[in-house]
RNA sequence: GGCCAGGUAGCUCAGUUGGUAGAGCAGCGGAUUGAAAAUCCGCGUGUCGGUGGUUCGAUUCCGCCCCUGGCCA
C-alpha cells in the first residue's frame, strides 16, 4: 500500500497517531478536516499548536480563509496533490481526519461536477422563498427524477444542490453522478479509530470542551466575528462549537446553554461519523479507549508497506 | 415530631372520571458527490417510589412505609 489512511471520530486521538508516526520518519501528514482548512479556527478544531505544526507539518491546515468556503472538491484536488507530491519524493502520505466525506470521496470518486455558483444559487434561494422548498422539490422531480426521490422534500442544500448542476450543465446530477465517477488511483491502507464505549467518548467530549473555554475559545470566536467579511452564516463559523459560542456572543443564546449545545452538536457529530465507518469496508479497526493503539497501528503499516 | 406538596423515560414534566402511559430536551439508528463540524430522515428507550387492600382489572382509589421539598414545632 503507498497511502496510509487513519480515521475516526473526534477526541479519539487521531492526532497523537499522526504526530507519532511522524516521528519515526519518512511520512507526510496530510490533514483531512473540513474545519482545520481555516485559518484562525484553532482552539475550537483541536488543531495542533504552531510549534508542534512547526516540528510536524501538517497539509491542508490553515489553508483557507475563513470568509471563504472551502468544499470537498477542493479537498480531493489538494489530497492528491499531496499524495503525489510525497509518492514522487519517496515518501508515504498519512491521510489523517475525521471528516469522512472527504475520505468516501476520496475512496470511491467524485463526478467532474461544475462548482457552486453563488448566482444561481441565489436565483434558486428566491424562487424557493416564493414557492416554498417541497415545490423546489417537485420541480426537482420533473428535471432530475432519481436525484428527488433520493433526497427528502425538506432537504433544502441538496435540492439547491441538485438543481443548480441541472441549470449550470443541463444534465441531471444523478446522470453526471452515475456516468462520471472514478475510484482512487492509489492503494490506500484504511485505519479505523473505533471504540464501541460511546460513554466514554461522550465524557472525553465534554472534557474536552471545557479545555477549549479554558483555553480562551471564547476570544477566539470574538476575534473571528470582527474580522472583515466574517458573519455566522458561514460554513467556518456554523462548525461544531463556533457555531453555539457565536450564538452566545450574540446574545441569541444563554453562555451555560450554549456550552451545553456546543457538547451536544460535538457528540451528534461524533455519531455521524460512526455512521459513516460502519458502511466503509476493508477498515482496520484500533480502539484507542480500549488499549494503546500506536504500536499496533505502526507495524501494520510497516507489514502493508 | 405535626401539616402540606410532590415521587411517571436519562432530565423537565403532562396524563389516565380504574382497562399497564406521552411531550420537549437528551439519547439511539440511518442517508450522505463542490456548505459535510453542513443538511436531512427515522425510533419512546418505562417495575408510573415500595408494599398491602378494594376490584374482573390499580400507575390511577384506600391504608401503611420509604424518599424529596416547604411550612409549623
Amino acid at each position: 500500500m503507498s497511502v496510509v489512511c487513519i480515521l475516526g471520530p473526534t477526541a479519539m486521538g487521531k492526532t497523537d497517531i499522526a504526530i507519532a508516526l511522524h516521528a519515526r520518519g519518512g511520512v507526510d501528514i496530510v490533514s483531512v478536516d473540513s474545519a482545520m482548512v481555516y485559518r484562525g479556527l484553532d482552539i475550537g478544531t483541536a488543531k495542533p499548536d504552531p510549534q508542534t505544526l512547526a516540528k510536524c507539518p501538517h497539509a491542508l491546515v490553515d489553508i483557507c480563509d475563513p470568509s471563504h468556503a472551502y468544499s470537498v472538491a477542493q479537498f480531493i484536488e489538494d489530497a492528491h496533490a499531496c499524495i503525489r507530491a510525497s509518492l514522487a519524493a519517496g515518501r508515504t502520505p498519512v491521510l489523517v481526519g475525521g471528516t469522512m466525506l472527504y475520505f468516501k470521496r476520496l475512496f470511491d470518486g467524485l463526478a467532474p461536477l461544475p462548482q457552486a455558483d453563488s448566482e444561481v444559487r441565489a436565483a434558486i434561494d428566491a424562487e424557493a422563498a416564493d414557492v416554498g422548498w417541497p415545490a423546489m422539490h417537485q420541480l426537482l422531480a420533473t428535471i432530475d427524477p432519481v436525484a428527488a426521490e433520493r433526497i427528502a422534500p425538506n432537504d433544502t442544500q441538496r435540492i439547491q444542490r441538485a438543481i443548480e448542476v441541472h441549470r449550470l450543465t443541463g444534465t441531471p446530477l444523478s446522470q453526471l453522478q452515475r456516468d462520471r465517477t472514478q475510484a482512487t488511483p492509489w492503494p490506500m491502507l484504511r485505519i479505523a479509530l473505533l471504540s464501541n464505549d460511546r460513554a466514554r467518548l461522550h465524557e472525553r467530549i465534554g472534557q474536552r470542551f471545557d479545555a477549549m473555554m479554558a483555553q480562551g475559545f471564547e476570544e477566539e470566536v470574538a476575534w473571528l466575528l470582527e474580522q472583515p467579511g466574517m458573519h455566522r452564516d458561514l460554513p467556518s463559523l456554523r462548525a461544531v462549537g463556533y457555531r453555539q459560542i457565536a450564538a452566545s456572543l450574540g446574545g441569541t443564546l444563554e453562555r451555560d446553554q450554549a456550552i451545553a449545545d456546543a457538547k451536544t452538536a460535538t457528540r451528534r457529530l461524533a455519531k455521524r461519523q460512526h455512521t459513516w465507518l460502519r458502511g466503509m469496508t476493508d477498515l482496520h479497526i484500533f480502539d484507542p479507549l480500549e488499549s494503546q493503539v500506536f504500536g499496533p497501528i505502526s507495524r501494520l503499516i510497516d507489514r502493508s508497506l
